[in-house]
DNA sequence: CAGTGGTCTAGACCACGCG
DNA sequence: GCGTGGTCTAGACCACTGG
């Protein structure tokens, strides 16, 4: 006999069920709502929500409620487009991007290295913040070939993206060199950005693209996402 | 200003500072203790250790403690090994698996899809469990190609690797033919093999394994892997 | 057996959102 | 201002590990 489930499981596994079916964006009963309903002290039903927020099922807006939500496929591999603007809007969803002023240096020995430039040649730092619904859900930088970029920052104009300007102004075909994708708990810094609590583990991804006009590097990217946001695909070959 | 960190993360932070630098499988103090020595309720201690392991950092075995860890780092790609336990022989991991007897059946709709055999040809369901130090850290099921294997429950001795008794027994060279991970709670039955509490995320992984000589599908694996045990790595091109 | 982590209770105050 | 989730306290009992 499997030994009976903790009540806040069994009660998380109830409420799931209850909510399966629901269009996203529905509002959960209020944890002190839940508690007088089955019974139980506030912590155990809030440790039962707990485990659907772990579980990437709902989410939690403090002083507003919990609801739940649909995880946005991600795919990424040799098949897909490279540009996340271009994926995400293939699918429908509509994001906007925060940029900072682009950062001009002259490139060091693991910028060079990585870019594939030589020592000193001019590279911009170019850093974004991702929001789906008005929440940020990416942050991240790319380092940029700054040659093949000349006068980005006024071509960067608010809301387009990037990739769309490399092909509009600079005539760039990008495409994906190298890409990888890991787990892990992210800095500090970009905990911060992300207005998460704590530093859980978030989806990092590093890529290379590519021009394919001229065969170079023109951007390394280095970007942080959040699972419960995105359901990252990867596929190799 | 930013606000304050509640003292949970707060101490959280100290503690992972504290033991950044031990070796893997330095015990931490209990959580009573942790509780005594900062003036803190223990629950308000526990948090701050429940951050530490959802950060990977450390693993909870009841009755006993709370360990540091260090995760293993499993490489997929097409620069990669194949073999699961090749790839952790490598970085001089011991595993070991336990696998049920497989069970033989008439290949159906689906399998005959994936595994491109014919309807009705003999396949095998092959599941598995893979132990890091003694714990299940894997999860998983291989369907089989019949024809290529016969006689297979025979040739798969206790403790053996599958992809060894391919190469040696049958003449098959295994290699990616395609392969895919992402993010995602397991099924309770998962769970349960992996004697999780609750079902948070795992990583799970499909596969399809070509043999290099005849160029048909062997194998299609579909597995879970712990991501605290695990740095899943995954790289494209 | 003592000590560990896992669960649960009954309170409380707070920051925040939304109307 | 009310209801939400977020944090924190002071207790308690339990299942389990390990000496």
């Amino acid at each position: 006999m499997p030994s009976s489930l903790p009540t806040y499981l069994a009660l998380s596994d109830l409420i799931a069920g209850e909510f399966a079916d629901c269009s996203p964006g529905t509002t959960l009963p209020g944890e002190h709502d839940l508690a007088r309903r089955f019974g139980v002290n506030r912590l155990t039903a809030r440790a039962a929500v707990d485990e659907l927020e772990r579980r990437w099922l709902i989410r939690r807006v403090r002083g507003s409620g919990a609801y739940t939500v649909r995880r946005i496929e991600y795919r990424i591999g040799a098949a897909y487009p490279v540009s996340f603007t271009e994926a995400m809007a293939r699918l429908g969803v509509e994001t906007t991007t925060t940029a900072e002023p682009p950062e001009r240096r002259a490139a060091g020995t693991a910028d060079s290295h990585v870019l594939g430039v030589p020592l000193g040649a001019p590279v911009l730092v170019l850093r974004r913040t991702r929001h789906v619904q008005g929440v940020p859900a990416v942050v991240g930088q790319s380092l940029l070939a700054g040659d093949l970029l000349p006068g980005l920052e006024d071509a960067l104009a608010a809301g387009t993206s990037l990739h769309a300007v490399m092909k509009d102004t600079y005539g760039i075909e990008p495409a994906l060199g190298w890409s990888q994708v890991r787990m892990m708990p992210p800095p500090p810094e970009e905990a911060r950005r992300l207005a998460l609590r704590g530093r859980p583990p978030l989806v990092r991804m590093g890529a290379r693209i590519v021009d394919r006009n001229s065969g170079r590097y023109v951007e390394v990217v280095d970007q942080w996402l959040r699972p419960d946001y995105f359901d990252v695909i990867v596929e190799v070959q």
